[in-house]
DNA sequence: TTGAAAGCGCTAACAC
DNA sequence: GTGTTAGCGCTTTCAA
């Protein structure tokens, strides 16, 4: 293995110098810099990760955990881990994968053993129980979602209550005075990720200030129990004109039925979707809809995260911040005026 | 930070006395341990990942590397990346994740660095410009995906040719004579990745065994691109009674297109998917199909690279070793004899 | 069954 | 602008 020493010998120069060009930390003569540059390429040396992490305690590795459920949209997931990873890339840092299998003992073994200097949490609860620990431990931490509690913490998320608000305001501004709200399995609800509910919480909100009358029903995803929703929701007021779907395995079946039903989507009944921009484009009707910004939001977690380790190093103590991306709605086929309006 | 040395003292005993208690290479007296575990206990230890990683020269770190694109299903990815990780964690291994973006350069990178001691690679392609660096490099690596040249290589892939022959062999024993295979977008076969590749052999001989004609068409999913091949399939062969269907962004707008044309599956057409079983049992009609063994495929590759870490460090050296999983046809409400056959 | 001690490769004062 | 040197916390011979 080429060590430090081996290219500080081979430049002739000492290996603090070598250490020295590696991390800029201090002024370097151009032609010093010039030959143990040379010197490195020619041996091929990279420095061994884990000496650097002992000597400096920093080991340049985010944590990422994840969660294990399927009831969640997957693609949303993956792409946050994607962008998590390549943006840490742009830092310079690594992206360590932790499934939420372990619970809050992941925390304590990757922070305590010093392998991640900092985390990022995804799908976080109301009441999350690997925030005491993550707490304690005083890492670096960003959530990807919003606990019931926020203080200390630092949290991104789409502004789901306006993205509900946003959705209710485009149906009223149709003409639309019923609406209903597919939204995501039951489990969501109960196990109080926050989101589902505050999507709720802005469309109720909105839809009373409007004058809007508005029904939400759980559902499970697929075709089968679309089925049996749409039934419920159409029984219990039949004059429906305008969807909101925040579930996007219901999205197919929901268009599916209502075409089989013989109802026109825009002309008889609208629908806006809160879903990500490929699941709003690839339906069989191009639908309007509040993007999840997947992307965005693991960009933002790790710039975030970073700001808080430098934060940290320079002996500052942050204040919490929690931030909501404001979201954006796109009108695509599936909506237009209500039909007793037009 | 608590220290071995810390432990240690704290229980009377020397650092390498804790170190082998810890690691098991030694045999400890049962007091000694005792006494030390309940140190660790107290003072709350957590060995530095660092530390160890530079006197072992053992990082327990698996890298696992995954392509940025979007043609291909998601969560098949997702599902493989959890599988890793927690089959990973089962071996006291963490997972360090990677994206494409890098390229082969990340393989030097962390390998060199010793960040990670061995390589899982997903989405391997036929002609794949990672493969070189890792072959000098020398780490233990598992390919998920099928590469052209498996010289030194282990790997694990689902036997798509085995599926794709399944597919037919399925449909040709419910009497269809004339079938259509829906596949995988155009790029993907241009990219050469090999699985779509092998699934249409597959099927291509064993069609021709069976005496079966079979037409195949390159799809991109969604709805409108659905439509036009379908179009162009009934144009071209107006006695298709089967399809096979290995692309799952076009399962759903298959269903719905044929429903829409009044063709009732299975009564009139009968459909097989290459999918995950998810996609197939939420489909409009429960799908027959081959699954996807996606948690199978990253828990065998994280038990093949930790067999092939063991071998080096005893010094043996591997031959090389293609583990194809052998397919499954489940059949379910989407296939029926053909309807000459009735 | 246990201890002592020599590194592993790098960083970061501290010198000049 | 550059060199010297003392660790960082752990593993692992070597010795007892």
């Amino acid at each position: 293995m080429v060590t430090l020493a081996d290219v500080a010998r081979h430049a002739g120069v000492s290996a603090s110098t070598v250490s020295y060009v590696l991390s800029g930390k201090r002024s370097i003569s151009a032609a010093t810099r010039e030959r143990v540059t040379r010197s490195i390429a020619e041996l091929g040396y990279h420095p061994h990760a884990g000496a650097r992490a002992l000597a400096s305690s920093r080991s340049d590795i985010i944590a990422l955990m994840m969660p294990l459920r399927t009831d969640m949209y997957v693609p949303v997931m993956m792409e946050i881990a994607v962008a998590v990873a390549t943006t840490a890339r742009s830092y310079g840092h690594d992206v360590l994968l932790l499934t939420g299998e372990e619970g809050p003992e992941a925390v304590r073994r990757v922070v305590g053993s010093g392998l991640a200097d900092a985390m990022i949490l995804m799908d976080v609860e109301l009441d999350d129980a690997r925030l005491p620990q993550l707490a304690a431990s005083g890492t670096p931490a960003v959530l990807i979602g919003l606990p019931a509690d926020t203080t200390g913490l630092t949290c991104v998320d789409l502004d789901f209550a306006a993205a509900g608000a946003l959705c209710a305001a485009h149906l009223a501004s149709l003409g639309h005075r019923e609406i209903a709200v597919v939204g995501e399995a039951a489990a969501v609800y109960e196990r109080h990720t926050g989101f589902a509910e505050r999507t709720v919480a802005g469309l109720r909100e909105r839809a009373a200030a409007l004058g809007l009358r508005m029904l939400h029903r759980p559902c499970e995803g697929g075709y089968d129990a679309m089925a049996a929703t749409l039934a419920r929701v159409f029984d219990e007021r039949p004059g429906t004109t305008g969807f909101v779907v925040q579930n996007e395995k219901a999205v197919d079946p929901l268009l599916s039925l209502l075409r089989r039903q013989g109802r026109a989507v825009p002309e008889d009944v609208s629908v806006v979707a809160v879903c990500p921009e490929q699941v709003a484009t690839d339906a069989s009707v191009p639908l309007t809809s509040v993007a999840v910004p997947a992307h965005e939001m693991g960009r933002r977690a790790v710039d975030l995260v970073m700001a808080r380790s430098g934060a940290r190093e320079r002996g500052e103590d942050l204040a919490d911040r929690v931030e909501l991306l404001p979201p954006e709605l796109t009108v695509r086929a599936s909506t237009g005026p209500a039909p007793a309006a037009r």
